[in-house]
DNA sequence: AACGGTCTCAACCGCGGATGG
DNA sequence: CCCATCCGCGGTTGAGACCGT
């Protein structure tokens, strides 16, 4: 059985919409607004076009503030770098840019952004210093900003190799933010320094609980540029490590996008967590109550906040709002 | 000028999630 | 908990503009 149609198409015009349609539907909204119905609100006022027809044609057009034309290099590199990180969610990509909505930034991708970036990844002399750090060797348009480079120095220790039968599985990042990422391709591979290189340490000195990553500003092939280890005591991994881990990441992941589209210019986002506890640790760091996990920004002189405060912060995007934080409360 | 191919972008479609009864 | 309804999103379509021959 199908679904039913939102409404009934015969007696609702469609195709382009007329001044004298634009105009009542301004007047209308910026009278009453959309009264929390965009399904009503064709008949009061006064159209002939199914509610959610309404709903786009306001939301991508006559809005006021929607900014039409060109695209700036700036914005073309917010959209780089964030389509780089999670892909096309197109929504979120359109919250980082004021006055431009989602399906406009869709059609920027579709039919000049993604040619400029192939063009610029055939070429074997690019001249563009924007476009070619986002490519990811794996993937021709993009859609895999998971897969690690083959770059990873083979002198990092990876527990996974170790221990085959607890590698991750794609599904908990793809189905967290959209990534795609290949079955056992996911997995943090691990410096053989980190832990000593920032210091990490539980309460009782022992690295064996704790887990963090290290990306630094190149979001797309950060597997790349940041490393990360990863561990219990056993050296085994149970599936809640394994999607506190995840989640960790993704997590950085937000805060790192949400500080570069502020402004920020320093190397790198570090994080950590601490394993020893259990799960309820997470919900202490949501809670502000934890003292054994943070993310931190920074090269030297970093500056640092809390994931709490990220938490609490309306302004944080969201995927961070609400792709991750339910993992902590399930 | 005429034609055909390509490009652009507004609009549509259908799905999944949220919400409320 | 179930179901109906609505909203919002991402993928796709197609009319019109543009361009090359």
């Amino acid at each position: 059985m199908g679904r039913a149609p939102c409404c009934d198409k015969t007696k609702v015009k469609r195709g382009p919409w007329s001044p004298e349609e634009d105009s009542k539907l301004r007047d209308y909204i910026e009278k009453y607004g959309n009264g929390g119905n965009w399904i009503s609100l064709p008949l009061k006022a006064g159209l002939r076009r199914c509610g959610k027809s309404c709903r786009l044609r306001w939301l991508n057009y006559l809005r006021p503030n929607i900014k039409h034309g060109d695209f700036s290099e700036e914005e073309d590199r917010i959209i780089f770098s964030l389509f780089a990180a999670i892909g096309s969610r197109w929504s979120i990509i359109a919250a980082h840019l004021p006055g431009r909505t989602d399906n406009d930034i869709k059609n920027y991708w579709n039919t000049k952004l993604r040619k400029k970036l192939l063009s610029s990844s055939s070429s074997s002399h690019s001249s563009s210093a924007m476009a070619s750090p986002y490519l990811n060797p794996n993937s021709q348009d993009v859609k895999r900003p998971l897969t690690p480079s083959t770059t990873i120095p083979s002198s990092s220790y990876n527990p996974y190799a170790e221990n085959p039968n607890h590698y991750p599985t794609k599904s908990l990042i793809s189905s967290i933010n959209g990534f795609e990422a290949e079955e056992k391709q996911i997995l943090p591979y691990i410096s053989p320094n980190y832990p000593q290189d920032l210091s990490l340490s539980d309460s009782n000195n022992n690295t064996w609980y704790a887990s963090g990553f290290l990306l630094n500003h190149n979001m797309c092939d950060h597997y790349n540029n940041h490393t990360s280890f990863s561990s219990n005591i056993n050296g085994k991994r149970s599936e809640i490590m394994m999607k506190q881990e995840e989640t960790m990441m993704m997590m950085m992941i937000d805060h790192h996008i949400d500080q570069r589209t502020k402004g920020y210019n320093g190397d790198f986002t570090q994080g950590y967590y601490n394993y020893y506890t259990g799960h309820g640790d997470l919900k202490q760091m949501i809670s502000g109550t934890g003292t054994n996990s943070n993310i931190n920004m920074g090269c030297s002189g970093s500056s640092s906040s809390s994931i709490s405060n990220l938490a609490e912060n309306k302004s944080s995007s969201s995927l961070l709002q609400h792709k991750c934080l339910p993992y902590f409360y399930s």
